[in-house]
DNA sequence: ACCTACCGGTTGACGTGTCAATGATGCTAA
DNA sequence: TTAGCATCATTGACACGTCAACCGGTAGGT
């Protein structure tokens, strides 16, 4: 680097201007790209993409079924936002909630059978929108890069911890 | 099944297993630091990214003053969208609202001192949870490559419309 | 036994985003 | 002129997320 004080990464405080250009670039598509993937996702199947995990998770569980922490860190949610998501796809019949005969005071997730039905409906139409957006706009070696790059952004997200 | 033809990339309907553990790992890295950012931003200056984004455009405005539509379309943002912002902005006392002189039926939006202030105090703190957080966890070839992801796939939801 | 502390889950308040509908006002064409 | 029509902005209804408070129950320590 071009710094004369061996700081880390040579003591630079801020972001250069190609750099921030990059910044924003990247994070604003991506972030296109997730909403995107959300309207076709509401378009082809009437799920967001959160009902999309929820049913993912509970088709591949036995008895397609989940205590609902369970189901909360299998897709790495925070429980009140499982449990606000849980009361929407309830109402739409999506899911069923009842006591857990192990567990005191837990709840059973379950699929219904219309849930299961909405996914499978899902699946393929989704997959397809993710090649379409995402595979098919980078090269091979494009894609390889994106995943070490989540890798480098994940790791650093988890060495600064949450403050 | 359907494709006896040969269609793109070699007919391929779905990613592969691989791309589609990329495709996770990106898009939910990507999600987790675009939040990640709005929460540092939260706790370093009380602004969310949408109230930057307003702040930092009217900033930098002739007379830190812009029209509505004008504002939405510079950053991007829905005209409702922007509408319902502005109300919480204008509560909170960081711009205000006046009808225009010049554009029949335009809405003038100004930025207020403590609007000015709070976008003063934010801008360093974000720069550098940009820099800690992205620069700094990517080699200079790997922000280069982000930044190519980025354009390919911004180019590939041009391609493809709002369908 | 009692107090406390945690654990699983829910709830309410509020900020945020989208969509569709609604004013309000100019522009244009029959 | 007037009947449409586009444009600028707002509004209401709703989905979604986070935060903090809460409830009921189990477990430990005294």
């Amino acid at each position: 680097m071009t710094e004369a004080t061996p700081g880390r990464r040579g003591g630079r405080q801020l972001p250069t201007a190609d750099e921030l250009r990059i910044w924003r670039d990247f994070i604003e598509t991506t972030a296109a790209l997730g909403s995107r993937l959300e309207s076709r996702l509401q378009g082809d199947s009437s799920l967001s993409t959160g009902d999309y995990s929820v049913l993912l998770a509970l088709s591949e569980a036995e008895g397609q079924a989940m205590r609902s922490s369970e189901l909360a860190s299998h897709i790495g949610w925070e429980r009140s936002r499982l449990s606000h998501h849980l009361g929407r796809m309830e109402r739409r019949g999506l899911i069923r909630r009842q006591e857990c005969a192990t567990v005191p005071r837990g709840a059973e997730v379950l699929l219904t059978t219309a849930g299961a039905e909405a996914f499978r409906g899902a699946t393929f139409p989704h997959l397809r929108a993710i090649r379409e957006l995402f595979v098919d706009a980078l090269t091979p070696d494009q894609i390889v890069a994106a995943g070490e790059i989540a890798t480098a952004l994940r790791a650093q997200l988890d060495v600064l911890g949450k403050d």
